[in-house]
DNA sequence: TCCAAATATAGGTGTCTTACATAGGTAGGA
DNA sequence: TCCTACCTATGTAAGACACCTATATTTGGA
């Protein structure tokens, strides 16, 4: 009884038509410590919150918990029972210095990810202007002979 | 004999200090499909280059050959055996058209994440323009109480 | 001529991240 | 009472990747 498993990253869904969800490993980490920057809060409550700033579908609750937990063990949030409001229990969740430390070098790293992205988009867009044939054959590129190898056919 | 083993994401390097390395999953794969639609190229040959456009120090040659190896069974990429040129045997890749409308996926989906990208780091900006205490404390955010739940405390 | 280094490809393996599954408790409404 | 929403938590396996080792060929230097 194995369901089919969504991809991690890409899969086909066609010929010549393609899936593909570029993420950020671990992106859920900076986008907690954000909202607690922003102000305390509980783990279903960050789920929801989760949801409009990672573009996946829902949040995956199992491993949002494991997170605030091995966050907390590093000391990067601090936790407190909140019994006083109705409902079950919850854990609320603030940001300590060393969270927000960790935080701002999420910013600068995200920030460098970014311009590599872009540096990335900007050769794909150069190469977009020259007409690319899109049936099953071999794409005709120039070859790559920049150093040694010459391989001229 | 372990070897301190680079951490995949991020690590403290001190208190208050981390790195931090916000990385795209299997962004090793636009990469390379990247520098085949500008040109044929081989694997030894992709490596150099990927380091430009990668900026994570040195590519690993095995995970390489293997994605190589990889997307050649899955029809994005054709390969031939090149002797001519000086040197040893070296396996030629090419992009198909498969390839190439798999390059287009990757780069849609690299656009969408580089936005939201930007839309955690505008927010980031926007907490920034408030004081934050550096030091070991909590830090003092405000309360999330836009549903139910109050604890003011 | 022998040895070392660069070129070029490839397989093995453990760890981290994460999708998916399941479980258990509280509170309110039908 | 049952159902649903709220809230927290653990188990598991697949996928991605860092690190390691092995192989063969060619080139350059001692």
């Amino acid at each position: 009884m194995r369901v089919d498993r969504q991809p991690r990253c890409r899969c086909r869904v066609g010929p010549g038509r393609f899936e593909v969800r570029a993420r950020i490993e671990r992106f859920a980490e900076p986008t907690v410590l954000l909202l607690l920057a922003e102000g305390r809060s509980h783990g279903y409550q960050l789920a929801d919150h989760l949801e409009e700033l990672l573009d996946e579908g829902r949040v995956d609750f199992g491993n949002l918990y494991r997170l605030l937990r091995a966050l907390e063990e590093e000391g990067l949030v601090a936790s407190t029972w909140s019994e006083e409001s109705p409902g079950p229990q919850k854990r609320v969740y603030e940001l300590t210095g060393e969270g927000a430390a960790l935080l701002d070098a999420w910013a600068a790293s995200l920030k460098a990810r970014r311009e590599r992205i872009g540096a990335l988009l900007g050769r794909y867009e150069a190469l977009e202007e020259r007409v690319r044939p899109r049936d099953g054959g071999i794409y005709q590129g120039s070859d790559r002979s920049d150093d040694q190898g010459g391989d001229p056919r």
